[in-house]
DNA sequence: TTGCACAATGGCAACGTTAACATTTGGGCG
DNA sequence: CGCCCAAATGTTAACGTTGCCATTGTGCAA
């Protein structure tokens, strides 16, 4: 019948339980030198007005906000709603909250993003880098800000987690090399995409490691239309039995360009992608790729702002690798 | 050379500066009642010390926390990304930031995600259904804390927002009927999905109001793979010349069902999709679908609540069309 | 009976900010 | 020369919570 007050507090729960506002609060934390009755009754009265303690004062009292801020440049980006979905978790299971920032339009700096951050109740901040901001190399987290980049790049001074590109390349080569393919052909992408590039370089570099030197590649631009051309030029290469395109949409793009130069997929020619993001999207085929475990580089990232805690846990530098994930796009020759 | 402290408050600017804490506050606000010389020495000294506002202290006076909440059941799902790219953006523009819960492993109730909310410092909150919660009918958002469902159902005391599907299957319908086709068929989704069921119905309403009664639809599962079935029966109906799939995968996957009994699209037979969802993964068509603008979904939830600021607004109802767009797989038969 | 330990509860202060009111200062004008 | 107003700045209190210490009450051993 109450309730029509702004918002309810302990002195009034204390009024009308006929206790003092600390044995309100102690009843509030559950603490063990309250008289059962007393909480009862202390839980009734908090009942009967609706009571809800409030934030501000409690993180005024304690210092701490329990929430971490997550910056984000651009928000649509492959992979980016599985690392919410990863923040998320980790924030739930240590009883945060995530609180989330878009710093476009801003300039695309870490510290615009910090700064940005400093105002908001948060006690530490996860930055999903999808370019090379500027200060990358010269910034400094702010004290007292714990801050994780999610990033392949390692950090002086601030943790960085993010999904293995090298790793993923390492094996698909050495799954193909395995299955008795003599050379991987390679659909790259444009060469601004900084994950690509180490894409790249995990691809030639595992092929050297086997003493192959590594056959030209096509450069693609992540679309299924430009893997569709990458199919048609390597369809006139006899030696090509092995792709390996940096994203699935080019792998699928790919397939359908060798198929209508009458190449069979997996038959004449195996391909693999990366990303695993044609889901249910395809029909005809499953396509062997690799799956990358974004939730778990979300949840790392908040577990290490959460999971530390008070004590100030060191700079890490974390990579996760993906999963080769079988699909019917390749053709073991052994 | 400072900032070991834990935090730099008013009053250690204010001393630095050699003014009340009064006067910082005001600095900080620009306020005009401050001799410019007087701000700019404050002004130095908040750069030195690193001072930054406190959240708490601030919100706990003001009684205001300048945030949205938005509870998620599931964070995974279609076109969540684009809404919490709403979000962010109009929070952005009102100067709001957006906390994010997830309320999954939760029971799913409006109950459970208002009070798990009413504990963070938010001013309302916005709640992504996903699912229809047992207390939809019931529920009585908190005092205090203005509340928007994102769902197409219509709350007595909720702002509520959605795309509208009604509409969207109307726009196809009448789009086909334009085109000279004689009557639609249509490849429904799985009978829980609220949304879909909507879909069905504004298919069936459409064909009616225009005189047609409806064909026998066939009942698909979101996949590419019921998409190729549906596409390989209704291969066999001389009367089909134009069939509207519930979503992209079962479009694409009903065009190659229908290219492996020999029906060509859209010579022989065209094809509409909805969601827009395929974009570059795809390389040999451009599907004909609709696209929904589910950033303005989440523009209006969160612009509903800051927009209202002071002012309690009314509860109000919104549903936002999507737009057809065309691509390569209707052919018009006039 | 007195003294003491321990359980239960209360009073007070402080976290950082800012609205409301109070005070000081300088300048214009009668 | 004195008065008053406005500009500039200061003082106080309060927002809601909780840690610390003080107080009261109860049972038991000396």
């Amino acid at each position: 019948m109450a309730a029509v007050k702004k918002s309810v507090s302990v002195k009034d729960v204390a009024r009308l339980a006929g206790v003092s506002e600390q044995t309100v609060s102690r009843t509030v934390h559950d603490s063990p030198s309250v008289r059962p009755e007393t909480k009862e009754r202390v839980r009734a009265a908090m009942r009967e007005l609706g009571y809800r303690p409030n934030f501000a004062g409690r993180s005024l009292r304690r210092g701490k906000f329990k929430t971490v801020g997550v910056a984000m440049f651009n928000i649509t980006g492959t992979g980016n709603l599985d690392r919410m979905e990863g923040f998320a978790a980790a924030a739930d299971k240590h009883g945060y909250a995530i609180t989330l920032t878009k710093v476009d339009g801003h300039p695309y700096t870490l510290e615009s993003a910090s700064s940005r951050m400093s105002a908001l109740p948060v006690d530490g901040m996860v930055v999903i880098m999808n370019r090379m901001p500027a200060d990358f190399g010269t910034f400094e987290p702010l004290p007292g800000m714990q801050t994780v980049l999610v990033t392949m790049l390692e950090h002086p001074l601030c943790s960085t987690v993010d999904n293995d590109q090298f790793d993923c390349s390492r094996q698909v080569v050495e799954y193909l090399l395995g299955r008795g393919h003599k050379t991987v052909h390679f659909i790259s992408c444009p060469e601004r995409s900084l994950s690509g590039m180490r894409r790249e370089e995990g691809w030639r570099e595992t092929l050297r490691v086997h003493g192959i030197e590594p056959p030209r590649l096509v450069r693609g631009d992540w679309t299924a239309q430009s893997g569709y051309a990458a199919g048609q030029a390597l369809a006139e290469d006899p030696t090509c039995t092995a792709i390996y395109a940096s994203n699935d949409a080019m792998a699928y793009g790919c397939i359908r360009g060798l198929e209508s130069c009458g190449r069979r997929v997996p038959e004449d020619v195996s391909v693999v992608g990366v990303d695993d993001s044609l889901g249910d999207i395809v029909p005809d085929r499953r396509l062997t790729t690799v799956r990358f475990d974004n939730k778990r580089v979300g949840m790392w990232a908040v577990d290490k702002i959460a999971g530390a805690d008070g004590g100030a846990s060191g700079v890490e530098h974390m990579l996760i690798p993906g999963v080769l994930v079988e699909g019917d796009t390749v053709r073991d020759l052994r």
